[in-house]
DNA sequence: AAATCACATAAGCGCGTGCTTATCTGTTTC
DNA sequence: GAAACAGATAAGCACGCGCTTATGTGATTT
């Protein structure tokens, strides 16, 4: 169950921080470490389970790995939200209609 | 950080299967226990975590505590996915206007 | 008020998680 | 092809997490 893996990769704050400066635009493991007080084992390991939880994608470039947000995570997420839609707050209440479209 | 506590929270599969229970109706603990192969001491730490997560509301009732979903928890996490809106699947584009309102 | 019930808390235990240092793999550069 | 570089993997360790059994707390019942 992958459901599992991404609330899991999602629970360490470090790997939270990871994937939102990855949001800011695709980078490779390097750059990633910059301003982040992290070892590149640790950030390789953290990168490994962004990636297996479909959080993240990565691509080679030279020897360069380039890694990306990936939409997947985040609509499974969005997917697991839209279950429990009716405890939404009121001013979330048009999103329902939406919602319901979108789980055909 | 609450937003630390709530995928901590969900991080464990057994506490989502009590939220996602919850979500089908309020109800006290021991009701919510039936069915689930889990002992007493450890459906209260779950609702203990899940509670101070903002996950889930408490109400004395009697010598009974009716557990119900509190919609805060839900809302944080819609908050969350909505700051990685431009990397939401196509099909879901709808949704980053009306999350534009919301997040003023 | 004693017994019972619903639930919380305490204390301890095994295991997974995130970190470290060390080493390996793969690519580029000279 | 040797050195340098980006990144992955291995192995070990400290700590946190979820579980257990035992006991405590507060409300109800008779």
């Amino acid at each position: 169950m992958i459901e599992n893996e991404i609330f899991r990769a999602l629970a360490d704050p470090t790997r939270r921080a990871i994937f939102e400066k990855l949001a800011a635009g695709g980078m490779n493991a390097s750059t990633l470490r910059e301003g982040m007080e992290i070892s590149q084992p640790a950030m390789s390991q953290h990168l490994s389970v962004l990636r297996g939880a479909g959080l993240v994608r990565e691509e080679r470039q030279g020897r360069f790995v380039n890694y990306q947000v990936d939409p997947e995570g985040l609509a499974l997420i969005a997917q697991w939200l839209a279950k429990y839609r009716a405890y939404w707050p009121a001013r979330m209440e048009a999103l329902k209609v939406l919602l319901k479209d979108m789980d055909q």
